[in-house]
Order: C-alpha cells, then sequence, then structure tokens
DNA sequence: CGCTTTCTTGACCGCGTCGTCCACAACGGG
DNA sequence: CCCGTTGTGGACGACGCGGTCAAGAAAGCG
C-alpha cells in the first residue's frame, strides 16, 4: 500500500512565519488582524488557517519561535568557547550589543518577548509561560557566564552569581523598556557602561 | 447677560477615567472596545464620546494621567522632606517598594507606562512623546536623590549621579518587565538588594 | 484517465468595532 | 410656560474581525 502523494504546499513555512513575526511585532496581537497578516504574506486565509491553526495559534508559534532566536543568540554571545578567560569579555560584549541595539531601533519597537509579555501575560498562560522559560534561561546564561568571570578573576568570587546575573538581566530588560520610552543613546550606552562598572571586583 | 446653565452631568468624571484606566490597563488599547468601557462604566458610548472624544482622546488621558501619576508617587517617595542625611533610606525604600509592588502584582500586569509604550509608541507619536516625558522626570528624580546620597557622604561623590540614576532607573524598569514576564519573588527583591549594594559608596 | 489526498483561495457568515445621530432629558433664566 | 444650552443613551451605519466553506488545483499511483 503505497503512500498517496497530496499536493504540495506552495508556501515556504520559514519565510511566512518571518512575515507574522514582523507583523504581530509591529503591530501587537490586538491590532494585527489575519487580513493584514493574509496581505503581508500573500496567502489566503484559508490557507493560513490550515497551516497554522487561527490566530492565537500563529501568534503562540511566532512568539516561542523568537523567544527560542533571543536565548540562541544570548547563548551565542555569552558562551563562545567555553573558556573562562574571555567570559568577562562576552559579557561586556553583549551588554554593549543590547544597548547598542536598542539605540539602533530607532521605530522604538523593542523587543517582541517584552511586547508580546506586556500585552498578553495577564490573560494568556501560554505566553505568560513562554516570557518566563525565556527570561529563566536568560538568568542562566548569565550566571554561567559571570561564575565563569569570578573563577578567573575578573569579578569578585564572594559575591553570588546568581543575584548578579538577576541584576544584569534587569539592567538589559531595563535598556529595551527605556529605549521603547525614547531614551537616548548616552543614557542607554552609560547604562550598559555603568552597570558593568559597578559589578563587585575581586579584593586586591 | 447671564450664563446659561446647561444639564448636569450624570457621573463623577474622575470615576469614570479611573474605570476606564483599569480597562486599558488590563485589556491594552486595540483589545479594550468602547463597548467594553461604556459597560464598565454604565455610561452610554454617546456620552463617552462627547465627555472625551474618543478612544484615542480617552487613551491618551488616561496614559497622561497615569504618567503623572507614577512620576507623583516616585516623588514623593525620594524627596521626603528635602534633607540629604535620609536619601538614601528614601532611595531604597523606593527600590524595594518598587520590587514589593511587582511582587503583589500576581496577575502580571505591570505598569500602564510600560504596557502603553510597548504597544503603542511605535505608531502613536503622543503616547510614544509622553513616555518619554515620564522616563526623563523619573530620571531627574533619581538624579536629584542620589546627588543628596552623594553630598549626605552615603554614595561615592565621584560617580556621575546622572549615570547612577540611570542605572538605577533601568534596574526599576527592568524589575517591572522581570515582573510581568513571571519572575519570582526572590529574583525580584534580589534584584533590589543587589543593586542597591552595588552602588559606588565613597572611599574610607 | 480516475482516484485519493491535501492545498489554495476568497467569498461568505455571524458577530464585533468605532463613531454618529437624534429624540429626549435636565438645568437656569425670562 | 418657552427658550437655549449641554448631557444621555442606544439604535444605527459602515466597516472590520476570526473563522468557515466549497470549488478547483496539484501531486503520485494504478
Amino acid at each position: 500500500m503505497l503512500t498517496v502523494m497530496a499536493r504540495p504546499r506552495k508556501f515556504d513555512e520559514q519565510q511566512v512565519l518571518a512575515t507574522v513575526r514582523e507583523r504581530f511585532w509591529a503591530g501587537g496581537y490586538a491590532g494585527t488582524s489575519m487580513d493584514d497578516i493574509a496581505a503581508a504574506t500573500g496567502l489566503g486565509k484559508g490557507s493560513l488557517y490550515g497551516a497554522f491553526g487561527g490566530k492565537q495559534h500563529l501568534f503562540h508559534r511566532v512568539f516561542d519561535d523568537y523567544c527560542n532566536s533571543v536565548v540562541d543568540a544570548t547563548a551565542q554571545q555569552l558562551r563562545g568557547d567555553d573558556d573562562d578567560e574571555n567570559a568577562y569579555a562576552r559579557l561586556s560584549a553583549h551588554v554593549h550589543a543590547v544597548a547598542a541595539a536598542t539605540v539602533a531601533d530607532t521605530a522604538q519597537r523593542g523587543c517582541l518577548l517584552a511586547k508580546g509579555t506586556a500585552e498578553l501575560a495577564e490573560h494568556d498562560k501560554t505566553v505568560a509561560d513562554r516570557a518566563h522559560t525565556a527570561i529563566e534561561a536568560l538568568h542562566a546564561l548569565l550566571k554561567d557566564d559571570i561564575a565563569a568571570c569570578q573563577r578567573n578573576g575578573d569579578l569578585d568570587a564572594n559575591a553570588d552569581p546568581g543575584r548578579l546575573a538577576a541584576l544584569v538581566l534587569s539592567v538589559l530588560r531595563g535598556i529595551e523598556a527605556l529605549g521603547k520610552a525614547g531614551a537616548d543613546e548616552e543614557m542607554l550606552t552609560d547604562i550598559a557602561r555603568t552597570a558593568l562598572a559597578v559589578l563587585p571586583r575581586p579584593a586586591n
């Protein structure tokens, strides 16, 4: 009994998802209609529903993918090749990269993790849970890097790495929020610099 | 020529605005309909339009009032009775109060300043500008308090108060964002404590 | 060719949305 | 009482919304 071949899809799923992400990112969940998405992707609404299951499913998919990409990108910046010697340089580069990306976001769009959470966390448990998972993962990445900084003698080994990681994470998330609220380049860059400068150094 | 008396309003404006704020805060701008607001306030739609001018005007009004209240509340906590001696205690209390309020926000609603900005800053200039003004005001309040801490010898007088204020502001905004994303009490409380602990102290 | 399977499209449905409109209401003044 | 002014409410209009549906399409197989 051989398989019967059905009609193949005409669209590239990843490409469509990228377009959908863009639309939800710009307009928010409630502010973006399925007609918007159909027009942006060039797909008929029936195809969208058939392939992705509906507006909420589509958003969850896009939100999940985005959270994955943020965590993956952060992991790439913080983990490097797993040596302690460059851990501080990687942390510093990451913090400055977040500030620089926020400065470059002249549309004040911010990140989809924050926007989706702000809009939906109160009423959509899937979004709330996914955001929480992302935050925990980011925290863990920062904690590992800070522990490596401590082992390498770049930061005070007596400080709790989880607590320092939480502080840095709040600064990064704060930079994102301030960027959306129109903070200028100087403020954002200063925050990055100051945050790194106040991390406790080893006693001589 | 005496004034002709028109029909008086049947509602209390501040009470209606409080209810409207609550609805927009919970549902966001796009996710809250004028029917929702009419039902919540008990006013007919014609009355709402007549009194407030339309959905966008209403949101702007509520957003503006909210930003004012956030800045006023922060001023109350940070300014006290204008003495340097208690400036650090006021700063510490403020940071911990933000963390505690975020912990208490079990609905993960966050603050309307952040939510409105996240949803609308990219496309609604009034909201973007108002958010920016609020952020600048918060920064100035923190800067003044930190300068008082420095004069009183509680913080290193050589550090730039504006930069420290920006750092603290990003932490506070980060606490808000992490709270919406489900960060737990321990993390939020640790952030508050660590942020204060890493502010530079005077050299002995 | 017909068959089966899945895909595509856009018209359509039932309902929702914002804003308008107008009949009536509430007030003080003459 | 009438007048003029503003307030009230909900029906209404024009359009938007998420999701459905059915006719036709694209594929491999026999």
